[in-house]
DNA sequence: ATGAAAGCGCTAACAA
DNA sequence: TTGTTAGCGCTTTCAT
């Protein structure tokens, strides 16, 4: 089944070639603890001559403590928690840190399962998406005394770190700007709010700040499955074809929210008197279309960076919260 | 620095409590082996009783055989590689593989040291981008004794398992659908080459195919960086300031291609008849477009999956071709 | 069906 | 500065 090593050099060997003995050879590699220069200079010449490459299964065993952090993410459809991963990513490369990940598909369930399959590897930390998890993975988290980082959510008690914004905000503040421009008449577009709870706490601020300001919400199109600029456009399509007087239409993500902006394109509604297009995320491509596109801008590279900081400073428990940007941009 | 871990339960510890040796724990766990239905019993409410999570770091090292499969990748910066990833972090995710991954940027001499960098976890297989390697990476590949799968490029000898299939051929397709049309004034925008060896290729082979066909290349402008919809947007803008009489312009892909789509449209450019675009991997996003894009729809998730399903049943070295869809689309 | 014991390849005291 | 020696927590013969 898993491949078996064919002689592999090992650091005995190693240092039997350099006529040193085991621990030298590991202090020299590590660059800790003391050597002399004619000492290094052999180490690293057998090294070199035997092809060694140091095991760091067996490394990591014998030193009780990890370099391998663990990311357990909802989703790679779409780039958002590509740009978590990258930002990371960059971060525990400069530290020798090495990522390892699996995708929960938004499912609780699943999240749990491939938490707990990390936790077989000893990582020095887990990141997950989000501050709403089972009480199974609470409790096994917690029971490991790994560090858990909580990624793009503000919203709820962290276990230990967290590093993002309120999405609760975000949902209040893009409702204050479609009112604030005058917009009153307000549909909503979405995909599948129980699976992305961020999405969902969203959708629910952004309704209480416009029935607070006698404006609800005053439709909504909800599609299953994933997030995608085909199902933005279908939601609103169907949307419109339901309700007449919209004047603004707040989408789930900018994804989303692209495919109503083509939608409108192709229908030849103008754009943002005849309705409006609000998205979330503040990916790049909304900026290069005709009109940019109103919208949220999120820090994802930034969360990675500062999540991955943070683990490799074994930094005490916090929550960072990097806020967000609301680009006015020209559909709204 | 690192992690140290708390009192953590190991395999002994449980099979004390269980009454049992460790070896049949072993074996229970594993389901490997031989053991009593009462045995069983005991020893999995030892494990439910204190919590046991095995720990793989052990395991791996004591069985010299890993279920680590490691990427090396250039980028996560746009949805192709993401898109590998999830198709293989699936199948091995299925079959209790585990991912690591890290990022090269395009870099030869990074992805040199990241895979050395992998070879210490000892992984049951590398993946790599493409078939473009240093003499040292490929040396040091050959001399792991791990499976090596590359992806995404056919144009070049396997050091192992490839899949994937010929940009060659994709840059000759997109020439060839482009003088069908009758298009004969081709320029092309790009970013930058050097890096992106995969895009290169596809590139000279467009520009070969045009000139076998009496029809040269007419104008390239060339971006440094990265691939974005903004940088296509400008090339495009810049191209046709120093070219009047394009007919048609081959981007590098299609998050260049959006973005000299939406220049188009900013500009009151007609597509195609005014001006033809065509791009290069088959985004959703390009489907759902006022004009869907013309384009060339690589099989990037199904690559992933291959790929992995080849490791995990590790399957003799041999060239996957999965061949790719011409998208004939609305704006070419 | 089960247990004892010898490693897997390294790190980390502790001596020297 | 260097070498010796225990483990790290498992898997895997090999007996029993």
């Amino acid at each position: 089944m898993e491949f078996k090593h064919q002689a592999t050099v090992t650091l005995a060997e190693v240092a039997e070639a350099a006529g040193v003995g085991e621990s030298t050879v590991s202090r020299v590699l590590r660059n800790h603890g003391s050597f002399s220069g004619k000492t290094r200079e052999r180490v690293m010449a057998a090294v070199e001559r035997l092809g060694y490459v140091p095991n760091r299964i067996a490394g990591t065993l014998a030193s009780t403590g990890s370099r391998l952090v663990a990311f357990v993410i909802p989703s790679l459809s779409n780039i958002v928690f590509p740009d978590v991963l990258r930002g990371a990513s960059a971060v525990l490369e400069e530290n020798r840190y090495q990522a390892v990940f699996s995708v929960t598909d938004y499912d609780p369930g699943k999240e749990e399962a491939l938490a707990a399959a990390m936790l077989a590897w000893r990582p020095a930390a887990v990141m997950l998406a989000g501050c709403e998890h089972t009480e199974g993975t609470v409790k096994m988290l917690r029971a490991s005394g790994c560090r858990v980082v909580e990624l793009l959510d503000l919203d709820g008690d962290a276990l230990d770190i967290a590093v993002g914004f309120s999405n609760r905000a975000a949902g209040r503040e893009s409702a204050a700007f479609l009112l604030k421009r005058g917009y009153r008449r307000i549909g909503y577009v979405g995909h599948d709010l129980n699976r992305d709870t961020r999405a969902g706490k969203r959708f629910s601020s952004f309704c209480e700040t416009l029935a607070a300001h006698d404006a609800p919400l005053v439709a909504r199109e909800i599609l299953p499955g994933a997030s995608s600029v085909e199902n933005g456009r279908l939601g609103l399509e169907r949307l419109l074809a339901r309700t007449t007087d919209l004047d603004a239409v707040y989408f789930s993500n900018d994804d989303m929210a692209l495919g109503g902006y083509f939608h409108c394109l192709a229908k030849g509604i103008a754009i943002p008197s005849k309705l409006a297009i609000f998205g979330y995320n503040g990916l790049d491509i909304g900026r290069a279309t005709p009109q940019p596109l109103s919208t949220i801008r999120t820090p994802r590279v930034a969360t990675g960076e500062i999540a991955a900081q943070l683990v490799v400073t074994n930094a005490p428990p916090q929550a960072v919260d990097l806020g967000f940007e609301l680009i006015e941009g020209a559909t709204a």
